[in-house]
RNA sequence: GCGGAAGUAGCUCAUUUGGUAGAGCGAUAGCCUUCCAAGCUAUAGGUGGCGGGUUCGAGACCCGUCUUCCGCUCCA
């Protein structure tokens, strides 16, 4: 374990060093769980959009891609329960240091009471046998009656403060039901904070103008509300789907783990409209589909599992996550949810406007059901990094650091290298240079021995270097040597930029 | 937010009880070299996280503060 955290700190220095990902602000002492991405960061992230938005786009006719905005109307972050789920009156404990929320706090009162009310009507029932009537019971029994008063008096006065945002109530709530801490057993409470979840902002430059604007917390919301203006324009027959790649942020209490949980980070989602009853059969399609193009990747099945999740989000009849191994354990790298008709329904609801699809097979109109398929950009990166990242020893008794990435993926696809920085191999070096640039990103590099050049590229994970020698100037030949194997082959000048095509090319 | 650890050159680290900051690697320029790190020369690079205190004198001691890392709380 130990020497899997060393590893992984390993790759986030490598990282940095050679330009992937840079903490955000550094100079500045930093941002806590915000990153940038370096020069060649920023390519390999690029390269993994493509790849993925080829597979989901361009090699499905039924698939379409947005690009919605970050700002919407905050309404939409009412109907997809977002303003609710995501902002929680939480409490700390001051002696036992535990945080819990607070209206949980309150329920658990609430359902102790219930328990103790139902330990009532146990015992009555008994008595009485079978004569027993529960429900006059529970209208008439003067403890049971003092006990449903609490909980209905508990509960309204919780709605209440939350509804009015009061949290000072809220908290005088807890101290007048004299809830104590289930760990410390004290009622040592601090003040009840809320914790919001989702960031805002303010539209409007004239301050007593302003309305509340939230930033996105899933790209999701932007494909939904444009459901109807892609199905129409498109004129899209379900099942159909609509794919995004974009930035989503959220205000996690605790970031950790690199860039694996951001405070800003990007989503590559697409959303599947299919027939009300079908969509569990599309559910158990796209996980298959999903797994298999990560899979070829080839980072290695074995670093791959389905997640089932038990507790399913309050939109979802169905839910698993792919999970990869990180070097920090099998953790969530794509979700796959059946969401039901929850969100199209929802923003019928809130917006008035019909979300329908009439289907001519059954010549009825419906509100669709959704297969959503959610990765993570940057856990993706992540994953690609840390399993690419080797430390070898090789037979001459010295050592390479190398990442393997997917040649596909690989930020400098090719470097071009003259042997040696003379006798006119430059020039030549050059001219192949000038001519490949067109193809895919390459680099020159002249600078140091040709070994120390080669180590260079192999620790951004360049799959091929080009090198100029005595012999090209005599019969336009080059060597290109590949990173992971370190062999070297012979071939024409004029054959390189096919061959080196052909092996980075997008292969589903 | 709580507890613990740490902040010195781009990176890894040194600086023996307080005496005006150093190495290796890396970088840059050049030399040498016809194929896999560690050949030669030169150069650049640090207000020692920040602020205050003790002292003739602080990178070292004290206080505060910020940031990062590890653990806990949370994760729709």
């Amino acid at each position: 374990m130990a020497n899997n955290e060393d590893i992984f700190k390993k790759i986030i220095s490598h990282a940095k060093e050679y330009g992937f990902v840079f903490p955000s602000s550094e100079i500045y002492d930093g941002l806590s769980a915000v990153y940038d991405y370096g020069q060649y960061g920023v390519e390999l992230k690029n390269n993994i959009k493509n790849y993925w938005w080829r597979a989901m786009v361009q090699y499905h006719e039924n698939i379409v891609g947005i690009d919605s905005a970050i700002f919407m109307h905050p309404t939409i972050w009412k109907a997809s329960g977002h303003v609710d789920a995501f902002s929680d009156p939480m409490i700390d404990n001051k002696d036992s240091k535990k945080r819990y929320r607070a209206d949980v706090l309150v329920e658990d009162y609430a359902a102790k009471i219930e328990d103790k009310i139902n330990k009532e009507v146990e015992k009555a029932a008994k008595r009485f046998g079978e004569s027993f009537d529960e429900a006059q019971f529970r209208a008439t029994n003067q403890r049971v009656v003092e006990y449903q008063a609490k909980i209905t008096d508990a509960l309204a006065r919780l709605n209440k403060n939350l509804t009015d945002n009061d949290l000072a109530a809220v908290k005088q709530l807890i101290e007048d039901l004299e809830i104590v801490c289930p760990v410390s057993g004290t009622k040592n409470w601090t003040e009840v904070r809320q914790f919001n979840l989702m960031f805002n902002t303010q539209m409007g430059s004239l301050s007593e103008d302003t309305n509340t604007i939230y930033l996105r917390p899933e790209t999701a919301q932007g494909i939904f509300v444009n459901f109807l203006n892609v199905q129409k324009t498109g004129r899209m027959k379900i099942p159909f789907g609509i794919a995004q790649i974009g930035k989503a942020f959220r205000n996690e209490i605790v970031a950790r783990q690199f860039i694996f949980r951001m405070r800003e980070f990007e989503q590559m989602e697409m959303q599947f409209f299919v027939r009300p009853g079908t969509e569990l059969d599309w559910f158990e399609k796209w996980k298959a589909e999903r797994l298999a193009w990560h899979h070829s990747l080839g980072l290695g099945p074995e670093n791959y599992r389905f997640h089932p999740h038990d507790k399913l989000a309050h939109y979802a009849n169905a839910a698993c996550d792919i999970e990869f191994k990180f070097p920090f354990g099998f953790k969530e790298l794509e979700g796959i949810h059946s969401r039901t008709d929850f969100d199209l329904s929802a923003h019928q609801q809130f917006s008035g406007k019909k979300l329908q699809y009439f289907d001519p097979e059954l010549n009825e109109s419906y509100v669709p059901y959704v297969i959503e398929t959610s990765i993570g950009l940057d856990r993706t990166f992540l994953a690609i990094l840390s399993s690419a990242y080797t430390e070898e020893k090789l037979e001459d008794g010295s050592e390479r650091v190398v990442l393997r990435i997917p040649p596909v993926l690989a930020p400098i696809k090719a470097a071009i290298l003259p042997l040696i920085k003379k006798d006119g191999l430059p020039e030549k070096a050059r001219e192949i240079m000038d001519a490949l640039k067109f193809d895919y990103l390459c680099q020159y590099d002249e600078k140091d021995a040709i070994g120390r050049r080669y180590r260079r590229q192999d620790a951004i994970g360049t799959p091929y270097c080009i090198t100029v020698d005595h012999q090209t100037l005599e019969d336009n030949t080059v060597t290109i040597r590949e990173r992971d194997s370190m062999l070297q082959e012979r071939v024409s000048i004029d054959a390189v930029s096919e061959i080196i095509r052909k092996k980075i090319a997008v292969k589903l």
